[in-house]
DNA sequence: TCCCCGGTTTGTAACGATCCAAATGTAACC
DNA sequence: GGTTACATTTGGATCGTTACAAACCGGGGA
């Protein structure tokens, strides 16, 4: 009745072989509910596999069977929570699929990344998701990943010169598509004045956005000021920072379409700070959808990315990946949505 | 000089050991840099092990060796930004001492952390961070990880009743005393009538903080009505919806101390959709000193727990019993520190 | 009685690494 | 020259599991 102590070693399948008197052989094929055991053995086995507390080795198996039962995530930023929200829809995927997750986060720094990537990799994942680090190099990522490891790229490009067969899938947003209608929203509105406002100016998902933006003023026939276009790093904090910037010269603009959320919270309170509300005499959109979007003040007008069901759909490209080894690489550009909030405003004097 | 193409089959020490003519065994002994090679063998074989593009297996190697290079780290909701935070430190740290993350995610369920204890403990990891869901059961839970295996809960008691030995340590958060500075402060300010807001009636922090709550306001010689208790789900959403109910009765708060900051930005919310000004005309705290807190409007006091540092914490604690399997548990609480911003105003009238 | 058959079971050799005791080679010493 | 000491190298056996081909077994048909 009492449960056996089992000090110290590990409960293995051959115990349970030596207490049922049966094979290993036979033990595995209980493990794997396979149909060719006969009842009787079958409910011998699985008694004695409770009694023992006996825990599977799915390591050993994966060794013999030469297949994986994990997949890798490696992340830029985890603590940004539109990347956590990410994992969270990734973990809950791959879990569905009978993997583990294999986290990994490289805090924006391509050492970090070459050095997560390598110690992943000999874990034997079934196959990679990464997020890069701002800057990295094609090649050094190849080179930690190898030339097989189905690899899929999230969320932005790999920067360096590309080597000649790139295998990896890719998932990005809508990043050109997301920042035109924002755009598109703020000059329906009737703003004539709009800004771009913050993001790293050589980043690749800043280069779409402000790209996207441009297109829209174009076809609007509105004019781009250069002191509009006003760089900051992707943070609250900087963002803030940097609000003075927008009235510095004349013609000060009535709206900005912001590189991300956090950078349109950053600028919101700068607003404040210098006398200034948003949503009443100064229209701005975000990017991203963050949680705190809907529940700043006032609400954030914003582009919708889902986070979650990204990495829902980013679990799902690399295990459709792992079992067609062999198909083209696929590019998947996820669209956005616009979510009307009140940060976007008509302009005062219209 | 062009790579090998090596097209399918992976290659293995013994492919690197044909290759240089030397046995597996000296290969193993390059490969964990033993001083017993000679150096010219060294040289010989890492070039061999470069020119092939080797990848060490180091689950074969755990196998062989009975070790583990891995930690499962599984929360209780990975989405919210302060657990993020944490996982982020726990990956830090443990990345740092040479292992790797498997993460698992069980959304606030029960079941599916059954589910998700059981499918990582597979795949052998040294030992278990925890953050509980709510309603666990400490049975089920030790069930699951075994007797043996390293388990350290963070954040969380564990509910049920508990086993007779209970091998595993604990890091929690000084939650009585932080809820105690935060009244203190709001007392020390002039407010008389506090409430409690949000959270759930039963989970062990929102207990802990009620407690260190009543402590404060005891000490004080204040009276605390019964209808400024008031429950709600952890989310900005429901406290937005329950902040009405402070105002219901007479004798109406002049501040609260909040659950947490997500129920304090959705206090203020609610404040200002009934047309109360938070930080003019109504006093409130927070806990956990989330991102936003800082940039809220206005910007929120709260106690600061320092997630990343509570990640790497408690990665060191873990990382330290898997060394000294067999000192006693120890019980961790991590102090807390009040952060004052512009939320708490002294009372309207003082 | 013998043979064949489906339903079960099993022995043995892997998977990719490490451990360990023993073997090798070389230089140094008496 | 023979012995010892030291530096290197190596052949298995092994970790916990699975694949595979072969063996077993009881019964029905010839």
């Amino acid at each position: 009745m009492g449960s056996t102590p089992q000090v110290r070693r590990k409960v293995t399948l051959s115990d349970i072989a030596a207490a049922c008197d049966v094979s290993r052989a036979t033990v595995s094929l209980v493990l794997r509910g396979s149909p060719l055991v006969n009842k009787n053995t079958r409910a011998r086995v699985e008694e004695e596999l409770r009694r023992q507390g006996y825990v599977y080795n799915r390591s050993a198996a994966n060794l013999r069977r030469r297949t994986s039962s994990s997949i890798a995530l490696v992340l830029n930023d985890l603590a940004n929570p539109f990347f956590a929200e990410f994992a969270a829809g990734v973990d809950e995927a791959v879990a569905a699929a009978g993997f583990v997750t294999l986290l990994g986060n490289t805090a924006e720094s391509t050492d970090r990344e070459q050095a997560v990537l390598g110690s992943l990799v000999e874990h034997g994942p079934g196959g990679i998701i990464l997020s890069p680090a701002e800057g990295g190099d094609a090649r050094k990522v190849l080179e930690a990943v190898g030339e097989h490891l189905p690899l899929l790229l999230f969320n932005r490009e790999l920067g360096g010169d590309m080597p000649a067969r790139a295998h990896w899938d890719t998932l990005v947003l809508d990043n050109q598509r997301g920042a035109q209608m924002a755009a598109e929203h703020l000059i329906a509105l009737g703003h004539k004045r709009i800004a771009f406002f913050g993001g790293h100016r050589d980043s690749s998902s800043c280069r779409q956005r402000r790209e996207g933006y441009r297109q829209a003023m174009h076809a609007a026939g509105l004019r781009v000021e250069s002191h509009w276009m006003i760089e900051s790093a992707p943070t609250r904090l900087d963002a803030a920072r940097q609000a003075a910037a927008l009235f510095a010269g004349k013609s000060a603009p009535t709206a900005a379409v912001c590189y991300n959320d956090a950078v349109a919270l950053g600028l919101m309170l700068g607003l404040y700070q210098h006398g200034r509300r948003p949503g009443h005499d100064f229209a701005l959109t975000g990017f991203d959808d963050i949680a705190e979007a809907r529940v700043s003040m006032p609400p954030l007008t914003t582009l919708s990315t889902v986070p979650r069901e990204r990495g829902r759909q980013a679990a799902a490209l690399l295990l459709h990946r792992l079992h067609h080894p062999d198909t083209p690489p696929s590019h998947t550009v996820a669209p956005v949505k616009l979510v009307v909030r009140d940060s976007s405003c008509p302009p005062p004097a219209a």
